[in-house]
DNA sequence: CAAAAACTTGACTATTTTAGTCGGGTATAT
DNA sequence: ATATACCCGACTAAAATAGTCAAGTTTTTG
């Protein structure tokens, strides 16, 4: 049970630019650098993170990115909601009809997996990215 | 980030035991007819599970497998630790050298994935098997 | 204006993991 | 005896993951 790469390097990259932007845009060229992912790899994160209104982007010489929300507001659920990772514990549909393993009604299991869910999202949904940086003076 | 299946039918065909067994052994049969689940599959997981001391095996005709703790002691915990299923949200070596995208120091997310294993962790910990039967009179 | 920096985007791919199946056992109750 | 049921290693198809690649467009600066 592990969370993917593009979501770890997703908070990782967006640590990293509440801590070196200074109103300036960060290039992904700098965070790369910095925190060892690949170039490549980041532009494919931040295309997503993009679309869903976690940064913006400058173009050009001197561009790069810049968060849309300040760090104390971004919350790490939405960041995660962006690269589509959610939390689903369990393959139980939601539907009322045929909901787990081809049954009708809900498996023996369903409830615990769904309170696993939302144990887990309250986590993330509590969670502000500036909540990262404290007791870390500018970790690299 | 999701359970996979073996985690999760050991679950369920664990509760499914706890419901079902009257002091007997249960069959694997059973438990895949009730249940839905691959009779060859649940072979695979109980083998993990009598190796890791969940269950007892009885052979021969009548045989099944017995739970060797009550479902009130047996943490859920225990179950996916006998499936290999350890939550482990990141890929950060705990060695002190090398610990987190080959870099020397620990990397900036480091402590917040540390803190969310703790929080998904205490939650297998906390629960036993027999929470999960509670208001689901002999659901199947 | 030219060139470099930096974002944009879809497609592609190797590797790993998952979710099982298969086959050939062994033990035991009736 | 024989049917039932556990035992166990090996195998495999399909999906997911973790990226790379190619071919752009836009903007700043010298």
């Amino acid at each position: 049970m592990k969370l993917n790469t593009k979501s770890r390097y997703a908070v990782m990259a967006l640590a990293d630019m509440a801590v070196f932007s200074n109103a300036n845009a960060v290039s992904l060229r700098d965070i790369s650098l910095r925190q060892g992912i690949s170039l490549l790899y980041l532009e494919q994160i931040f295309l997503r993170l993009k679309k869903n209104n976690i940064v913006k982007s400058v173009r050009g010489t001197n561009g790069g990115y810049i968060l849309i929300k300040s760090p104390k507001e971004l919350k790490i659920s939405d960041i995660l909601l962006a690269l589509d990772q959610k939390v689903k514990t369990i393959g139980c549909k939601k539907d009322s009809k045929k909901s787990c393993n081809g049954k009708s009604t809900k498996c023996i299991t369903h409830n615990f997996w769904d309170e696993l869910d939302i144990h887990i999202n309250s986590f993330f949904e509590n969670k502000k990215l500036s909540d990262l940086l404290k007791n870390k003076e500018a970790r690299i």
